[in-house]
DNA sequence: GCCGTTTTCGGCCCGACTGTTTTCAGTCG
């Protein structure tokens, strides 16, 4: 922050606002379609990159979807008095605790509004007490099993946060291995992932699997009997739900074959995506549902076997997965101007991972010999600086020389090149901690925060970048998702010096970290820069960390030329900064 | 409150499930 300049609220925080004015508006009854119109622009608002409260002052904010004249007035309000003024006074109006009850299983607006003014309870505390002594049913349209199911809700701790997202990364191998066991049964033709795993968000929720099958039940069936099923929460004859031993849901589907492409389209979401393409269908004549598209005026209806026909039908592009967020894919996808997105097998080299030089499981010849086995052309061995004082990067230095050479007279071996990097930290007071002299001996450089994430963590970043010799900034924000929140780090001005410099920013994928996030990527794009999509594989294993950083890239809208490692090593060398 | 390949006014995604209101509103994804 810059003397005298005061702060702009932050996106989520200004999206926070809209979302509470939506809840209290509900709760007293307002106009759905405002309400509707607020929720919208707190999404939009949540996934711009840029601070919208520097658009809405410069008037700008009106050119995001979703965002008009009123709303940027309200979030000028925000910069000006800290708080909607229409918030302001519905807090005053609605007991604070009463927009949590919504969050209850079974409870929407209308029932919540309704234990708030007619059984007068506002607390979360007082409506358990009364759930327990059954003073509820019977009133404001709850019956028996309705309050049983708020007590059981209540009794348990944080009920009325919202349920727990799981890591991408723990939740795909699984999500995988369900999804090829059930192809390989004889019941089955068509199996899929769908959700938001199929979209590669980096935390996933629900557990969606698409299929069909020459007998749907005998599926079924098959799939509530695995070994690892501990509870089968629900079953039917074309669907069920079961639990794994680490309370993972899995929510099996098997549809009709004739409408699996609109089954598919539907239950890989995202809500806003589906929302927009339907609303965009409405206006052109169509209604868009699960199981086919109908056009309204004729009756006729079409359902499809692919989805890739059902994009087509509604005229667009089939859209990859990651891109559908409603950030702008559908009418690039009208318009044929979808990106070419980067795949994994366009990446030739990992430029951050580690070996048991520093703080990684496996040594070095085992990280090289599963680089190789991955076809790279190049792997960089980034260990921390901080763990080869004294002699030690000197003797890591003449294993990896020893290496190369035995690699390289090997004719039965593909060019490949072991690269001496290192990470080096991003000290407190913005300095590095490696000597320039050490710096020069090396390949690639990448410079990381590790260590008092809020101190001044964007002027740290910023000196980094500076110099010659550091060509990465390794995890930006130093966010752990679920544990440790993002240092308040100003991406824009990262990415504006990181392009004034030649400093790259790397997309992290490990699966607690996706630093940059796909919002920060996306602004990297947008503003030219390309990124490194690397490991900081720390074991053989990591090494397929990639895959994720590669979706998050996607999500992204990041081409291969985006990605500055799907080039060869004497092509970056030629991209880098020059050292001095 | 937003938006526009009919519209600056009059619309605003769609269907399934649930519980309870005996005919459907509310909730959910």
């Amino acid at each position: 922050m810059i003397a005298g300049v005061p702060e702009l609220p932050r996106n989520d925080l200004l999206a926070e606002q809209f979302d509470l004015l939506a809840d209290l508006m509900e709760l007293e009854g307002g106009d759905g379609f405002r309400i509707s119109a607020y929720r919208k622009a707190a999404a939009r608002i949540r996934e711009t990159p840029s601070s919208v409260a520097q658009l809405a002052l410069d008037g700008k904010a009106k050119q995001l979807q979703g965002i008009g004249k009123t709303i940027e007035a309200k979030i000028v309000e925000v910069v000006d008095e800290g708080e909607i003024r229409a918030l302001t006074k519905r807090k005053a109006e609605v007991p604070a605790e009463v927009a949590t009850f919504m969050r209850l299983p079974g409870l929407g607006p209308k029932t919540a509004r309704r234990i708030w003014q007619e059984l007068g309870i506002t607390t979360a505390a007082d409506l358990k007490a009364a759930a327990e002594a059954q003073g509820l049913r019977g009133h404001a349209g709850i019956g028996a099993g309705t309050e049983e199911k708020i007590a059981a809700a209540l009794a348990r701790p944080k009920a009325t946060e919202g349920p727990r997202r799981a890591l991408l990364g723990t939740t795909l191998p699984k999500l995988r291995a369900v999804v090829e066991v059930l192809r390989e049964h004889p019941a089955s033709v068509e199996v899929s992932l769908a959700g938001s795993a199929r979209r590669m968000r980096e935390t996933v929720r629900d557990l969606d699997i698409i299929a069909t099958a020459t007998d749907a039940e005998a599926l079924v069936d098959y799939f509530c009997s695995l070994r690892w099923v501990v509870d089968v929460a629900a079953r039917g004859s074309t669907k069920a739900t079961v639990v794994s031993h680490d309370g993972s849901r899995f929510d099996l589907r098997v549809v009709p074959p004739e409408s699996y492409g609109n089954l598919l389209q539907h239950f890989t979401g995202s809500k806003h995506h589906n929302v927009a393409l339907r609303e965009d269908a409405v206006r052109r004549g169509f209604s868009v549902s699960e199981y086919s598209v109908t056009e309204v005026e004729s009756g006729e209806e079409h359902s499809f076997a692919r989805e890739e026909d059902v994009y087509r039908f509604l005229g667009y592009d089939w859209i990859p997965p990651e891109l559908r967020e409603n950030g702008g894919e559908l009418a690039a996808a009208r318009k044929g101007a979808l990106p070419a997105l980067v795949e994994l097998g366009d990446l030739r080299g990992d430029l951050h991972t580690h070996t048991t030089w520093s703080d990684g499981k496996d040594p070095l010849e085992e990280m090289v010999a599963s680089a190789q086995a991955r076809g790279y052309a190049y792997y960089a061995i980034c260990d921390h600086a901080q763990r080869l004082r004294g002699d030690l990067l000197g003797q890591q230095s003449e294993q990896i020389d020893a290496l190369n050479e035995l690699i390289t007279s090997d004719k039965n071996s593909a060019p490949f090149r072991i690269l001496k990097g290192i990470e080096v930290n991003i000290r407190p007071d913005g300095t590095l901690d490696v000597s320039e002299e050490d710096l020069a001996t090396r390949d690639w450089v990448v410079a990381s925060v590790h260590s008092r994430f809020d101190h001044n963590p964007t002027e740290r970043v910023l000196g980094a970048m500076e110099s010659p010799y550091v060509d990465c900034i390794g995890h930006v924000t130093n966010r752990k998702i679920g544990k440790r929140t993002p240092s308040p780090v100003d991406v824009e001005r990262v990415i504006e010096k990181a392009l004034e410099t030649g400093t790259f920013l790397e997309i992290n994928s490990q699966p607690d970290r996706l630093d940059l996030t796909d919002l920060h990527a996306r602004a990297a794009r947008e503003a030219g820069l390309k990124l490194v999509i690397d490991s900081d594989g720390h074991e053989v294993g990591a090494l397929d960390f990639v895959e994720l950083g590669v979706g998050q890239a996607r999500r992204a809208w990041l081409t291969k030329d985006d990605v500055l490692n799907t080039r060869t090593w004497k092509q970056i060398e030629k991209l880098r900064k020059k050292r001095a």
